[in-house]
RNA sequence: GCAGAUGUGGCGGAACUGGCAGACGCACAGGACUUAAAAUCCUGCGGACGAAUAAUCCGUGCCGGUUCGAUUCCGGCCAUCUGCACCA
């Protein structure tokens, strides 16, 4: 009898979502299992293949957690604010809510399509003005602690989407949705103090269960460095020009200083400089610059100097000049710098260039007059007075103490983190609920008054000069201060994408609440998500913004844990069957609806799961899954070998209880791929038999379900069982039996197998030797043992001379 | 440049704490069934030399080391991928 996987696939996923079987309820009584997802932006293109290879993985583990007896929660969303929506409606003039609402249902029903065991009666949509009135919510508590503020920083701007973007949105220079180049430009933003969090980011994560690579990726995004800051003060001058470095025991060798174009200093002394019409050139110059061009540096350093001011070298008392040039960030440290081109690439590189005087303050460089000499690890200081003679790392802590003591520096810890730019300029966002009056500053909108929804507009394009559309909206934009009731205006910006999704896993634990974001109850009941599987390029941004809010969220007493996630994994990229990321231009794109009508939603899975290790990208092959199409259709084909017997067959009994362990194990490591291999070893092994009995059938059935959940509840069924496999308990082994009595054991002579024996487990030393020696006697034959490795129940090497 | 990962048959990959390298699958070849094909079932399948399912040798990116024994540990290279990139 041939598998109609349509029909079944259809009737059991009516049963579930029809019954809610899979519906998290809470139960104090129960151990909780909180699994998660990265929620999808619902896009235009439906479902990609690389979104069930996640779903399947946590589904697999939910499904078992499930049959284990705990209150499993495996919630599903959408998170559906962001550009593409933005753009179409530009273009074609449909409101962006529509859009989303039909992407949605079309992602809803591909996801159904696949049997997740996913919670549908949590669905959260962060769109959704229920759902983004706790967006805004945040936002206001965050601003009432001090964590939001506005200011004016040169922002990345878009020249294409005309739009400010973070930081982690710039791709090499370009913008990573549209590709135009990206320039600098002053604007006024909402920023968040996610630097304020920088140390606890990088500490807490002792206290989670990430994958290390994870963890490292955040801890050099955070970036923290120790140094000092130093003090130099100007030539002629009250005034001081502060630094930040890493290498102060490097001062006695700074022989001039570098000003980043935006550092305020210029302005200041614009009266003294003497060449000012050729540093506001360059200014302006740098300004033109996108992040790209500045970077790309391996290019020539440029740089002006200052003439007619000068700084004195707090040791040496020496005056030295001052320059500006683009290699110094205005964003990192103080803007300016000591430099010390001996020590470092950059400065040295610049030094060169400009003729600027190179003094060695380290010894150990081979000449560096000709390259500069930055290895901290050796070396001792030179040229450096007092700091003679010492190691780099005491020369570090003398001079800061003695810069301490003598009030010309501290020191200081730095970190490459920024404030987070929060305002889009951007219609299809959640508002921000901020007015703004001219009396009473910014003020935020009580909180009854959330959600501030989004006014209809029926231009979506963003202004040339970078306003957002909501800018257009006078009437929306008309209101009065909270405060004192007089004239105010709102807010035009809009929130990130990243806003809604750094919250939502709270949403689920209570996604109908309207009085508060979750129930105290519900929060305490579910919180730490247990497991969240997710894309690795989401480590930096999404993973520690949200992992930002929850600690704030934390310490104003609405959450009950320091951390959202108690464990993080993450899944490898599909790739083309060319072995290229699969891309329309490429061609090489698979769609999972032609997977799914071809093959059926289980093969889907299994495919997916047994295509190589989880955690690393594997190409695409069609004639792979064909493979797992046919071996489940040769577990359809085992009911006709079934035969009566409540026990596990003596042939399979072992094999039985070795699987169990083998599965049980795999699915815990997300190994996924091997505890596929086990199933088909097992089916392998009964068509060698030729019989199957219903006790070796049903606990077979039971294991693979998790993988192919509809096939296994259907052939379950047909056995005559009136309980489904989701109702049934995981099976369990029994550890005596998983162990072989009897084994084999190789014989090697000088490391090389030259027999194998059969002996009885824990076999006496002595008897093994016997048999072993025996075994390998041609070998042995006039030759002496000089040597002979016995490990018990593993090996015995015989060396021989 | 920095950080992380990867490198094993024709291909995807397996190998627990150092102990029989190549599980499982794909592709391929042969056989059974069939009028035939497909599907299905069975068998073989790292390379060299063999008639051989005899023996021997080679073989986990490259070079070297530790060890009775290394895909696994150590040192040094090479290649590919991913992320970051003037962070002082």
């Amino acid at each position: 009898m041939s598998y109609n996987f349509k029909e079944v696939e259809k009737k059991w996923q009516n049963k579930w979502y029809s019954e809610g079987t899979f519906y998290a309820k809470e139960d104090k009584n129960k151990e909780k299992w909180y699994g998660l997802i990265e929620f999808p932006y619902p896009s235009g293109q439906g479902l990609h293949v690389g979104h069930p290879r996640s779903y399947t993985a946590l589904d697999i583990i939910a499904r078992k957690k499930r049959m284990q007896g705990y209150n499993v929660l495996y919630p599903i969303g959408f998170d559906a604010f962001g550009l593409p929506a933005e753009n179409y409606a530009i273009k074609n003039h449909v409101h962006p809510k529509i859009t989303t609402e039909k992407n949605i249902n079309h992602f809803r029903d591909q996801l159904k399509a696949l049997g997740f065991s996913f919670d549908w009666s949590r669905e959260v949509n962060t769109t959704d003005p229920e759902y983004y009135k706790w967006t805004q919510w945040i936002f206001i508590q965050l601003y009432k602690h001090g964590l939001a503020y506005k200011a004016t920083m040169p922002i990345n701007f878009c020249t294409g989407c005309k739009v400010g973007l973070a930081n982690e949105e710039v791709v090499n220079g370009v913008c990573e949705r549209c590709g135009s180049p990206v320039v600098q430009k002053e604007k006024s933003q909402w920023m968040l103090k996610i630097t304020e969090y920088a140390q606890r980011l990088i500490d807490d994560l002792d206290e989670v269960n990430f994958l290390d690579k994870i963890k490292t990726q955040q801890i050099n995004w955070i970036g923290r460095s120790e140094g000092a800051e130093v003090k130099f003060k100007l030539a002629n001058h009250d005034k001081n020009l502060v630094v930040y470095t890493t290498r102060p025991d490097t001062l006695f060798g700074a022989t001039y200083m570098v000003v980043s174009p935006e550092h305020p200093i210029i302005k200041e002394l614009e009266s003294e400089i003497t060449n000012l019409e050729e540093v506001k050139e360059y200014q302006r110059q740098a300004s033109l610059k996108s992040d790209f061009e500045r970077s790309e540096l391996n290019k020539e350093k440029t740089g002006v100097e200052l003439k007619g001011i000068r700084a004195v070298n707090p040791l040496t008392k020496k005056e030295i000049p001052i320059w500006v040039s683009d290699y110094v960030l205005i964003t990192y440290g103080t803007g300016a710098i000591m430099a010390v081109p001996a020590h470092d690439t950059r400065d040295w590189e610049f030094a060169k260039k400009f003729h600027l005087p190179i003094i060695e303050v380290v010894g150990g460089g081979e000449n560096v007059q000709e390259a500069p000499f930055t290895d901290v690890s050796s070396g001792k200081l030179i040229n450096s007075e007092f700091l003679n003679g010492l190691e780099v790392k005491e020369a570090i802590k003398t001079i800061i103490s003695y810069l301490e003591e003598n009030g010309l520096g501290t020191k200081k810890v730095n970190y490459k983190l920024r404030d987070w730019v929060f305002s889009r300029q951007r219609y299809w966002g959640e508002p921000i609920p901020m007015v703004y009056c001219e009396k009473c500053g910014w003020v935020p909108l009580p909180e009854e008054e959330l959600p501030l929804t989004l006014p209809e507009v029926e231009d979506y394009e963003p202004s040339e000069n970078g306003e957002s559309p909501l800018a257009k909206q006078t009437e929306w934009i008309h209101t009065t201060c909270p405060h004192c009731h007089g004239e105010a205006r709102r807010e035009t910006d809009t929130m990130p994408q990243w806003a809604g999704s750094s919250w939502y896993y709270l949403r689920y634990m209570d996604p109908h609440n309207n009085k508060a974001l979750a129930s105290k109850e519900a929060l305490e009941y579910w919180s730490p998500v247990d497991w969240y599987n997710g894309g690795m390029e989401h480590t930096t941004l999404h993973l520690l913004y949200s992992r930002f809010w929850h600690k704030f969220l934390y310490d104003i007493g609405v959450v009950p844990t320091k951390e959202p996630y108690a464990k993080r994994t993450s899944h490898g990229m599909i790739l083309g069957a060319n072995g290229e990321k699969m891309s329309k231009s490429k061609g090489n794109v698979i769609n999972p609806d032609d997977i799914v009508a071809e093959f059926g939603a289980d093969t889907f899975r299994v495919y997916e799961m047994f295509m190589g290790p989880f955690d690393q990208t594997a190409p695409w092959s069609m004639e792979s899954i064909r493979g797992c199409g046919k071996f489940l259709d040769r577990v359809w084909n085992l009911q006709d070998m079934v035969v009566e017997g409540d026990t596990y067959s003596p042939e399979f009994e072992k094999m039985m209880h070795k699987a169990i362990k083998k599965v049980s194990s795999d699915i815990e490591e997300m190994k996924f791929n091997t505890a596929v291999a086990t199933f088909m070893t097992m089916v392998n092994e009964f068509y060698r038999v030729k019989k199957i009995n219903k006790a070796d059938y049903s606990t077979f059935l039971q294991l693979l379900n998790p993988f192919a959940p509809h096939m296994t509840e259907e052939l379950y069924q047909k056995l005559g069982n009136t309980k489904t496999i989701v109702e049934t308990s995981w099976p369990t082994f029994d550890e005596s039996k998983t162990i072989d009595d009897e084994i084999e054991i190789p014989v090697q002579i000088n490391g090389k197998v030259k027999a194998t024996i059969h002996v009885a487990l824990d076999a006496e030393e002595v008897v093994v030797k016997e048999l072993a020696h025996e075994a390998v006697k041609a070998y042995l034959e006039g030759k002496n043992i000089v040597k002979e490795i016995y490990v018990k129940n593993k090996i015995d090497n015989i060396v021989v001379k």
